[in-house]
DNA sequence: TACATATGATACAGGTCTGTCTGTATCAGT
DNA sequence: ACTGATACAGACAGACCTGTATCATATGTA
């Protein structure tokens, strides 16, 4: 779900560009690279060419390939909170078009050329194996986004925020199949318009 | 999707057990292991070991490890489909319960312990290379997925069918999200419900 | 100058991957 | 008994994988 828009690293405002240290840039080219082409798909050699850096460099910066796909997903989910917060801003106090403009968004990002759906089910897909250290992240991403819902359908004045929360995260899950399917676009004003109808229903007196 | 229950080979009945042939035995190996373990995970020789077969009766049965998985697919197709007539059978004439026995058998066979979520979306995110020979197979089984909701969302009264099946589709592409979650006793009833919501909201008339 | 830190280049070890090859055993039909 | 189809066993090639080891280079600081 997390948009992977190019980051210069966080400082095109000096003179000097001070080129990005090999860690950020390692994980510059490992966002790009895990999110379009899987995780499985790119080895550390391909990553390292991409980013231009020495193998040694890599492994001093990350103690495993494992070790960067954790930093790959924290990554990805600190700019999906920032995305987040950044569509509820314009309008604060009033949950109910929060909902709205976060299932919009969504679905604007679930059409773009180059979606290919949320970084964290993908990864879980591509690691079904219990132990795997990623799953920390992703269920940790799962839980913050559930209780952020639960929250904002409790504003919302949602019945039962707890089950609103539930029914708005499979529409989120479920938004990923949208960039693969025929119909991008009919499948977007679908999402936003099922929202609506679940808060609606969730939310009406009587 | 797919429940992926263990198959004799449809032939218990008869006195001798007549073994499967290697392209059955392969197969079926193909799917317990693609599904659980995910398909890049299951290098040709683990299949080879765990169907007893020779590596050379693997490559006369399939050209390829691709091919295998195109025939991993349309199996697990076959298979859906025969469950989904059957969840159907029960309610003909009455599109509605159909609608929702589909989602309820859904939602049970998502909160078992060994659903990995739903082969092809899974096929997807393992291999989104543009020209991969599986994204064919896929596409295949959501548009008729998509036909066949159509076609009862017409059936039931929906005043749009093609927006209403739209939305039945991102809800059980979601619905491969309650595997991982926390409470997928909660998750699955909330698909259950959400799904009612929907159609409800879409068949009302006024 | 001397040292510390971060980095680059490259070779290598040991494993796994897909796919090909040769050789042998079994069984059915003729 | 001969033939063809099917299967098992195992070696092999060539590529790719993760991770380590060694050595050289640049930059900043004391």
């Amino acid at each position: 779900m997390a948009s992977h828009s190019p980051d210069t690293g966080g400082q095109s405002r000096g003179a000097a560009p001070k080129p990005a240290s090999a860690r950020e840039r390692i994980l510059q080219a490992a966002r790009d690279s895990f999110y379009r082409e899987g995780i499985r798909a790119v080895g550390v050699d391909t990553l390292i060419a991409r980013s231009g850096v020495a193998k040694m460099s890599f492994y001093r910066s990350f103690r495993s390939k494992d070790d960067l796909v954790c930093a790959y997903l924290d990554s990805s989910a600190a700019e999906y909170w920032e995305w987040w917060d950044e569509i509820l801003r314009p309008h604060r106090d009033t949950p109910r078009r929060q909902l709205r403009a976060l299932f919009f968004a969504t679905a604007e990002k679930a059409t773009a050329e180059d979606f290919r759906g949320c970084p964290f089910g993908n990864t879980l897909v591509e690691f079904p194996e219990e132990g795997h250290p990623a799953r920390a992240v992703i269920v940790k991403f799962r839980a913050e986004r559930h209780a952020r819902l639960r929250e904002l359908a409790r504003m919302a004045g949602a019945r039962d925020p707890e089950r609103l929360a539930d029914q708005l995260g499979i529409l989120f899950e479920g938004s990923g199949f949208c960039a693969e399917a025929a119909r991008p676009s009919g499948r977007a004003s679908a999402l936003v318009r099922a929202a609506e109808t679940l808060i609606d229903a969730e939310t009406r007196r009587g």
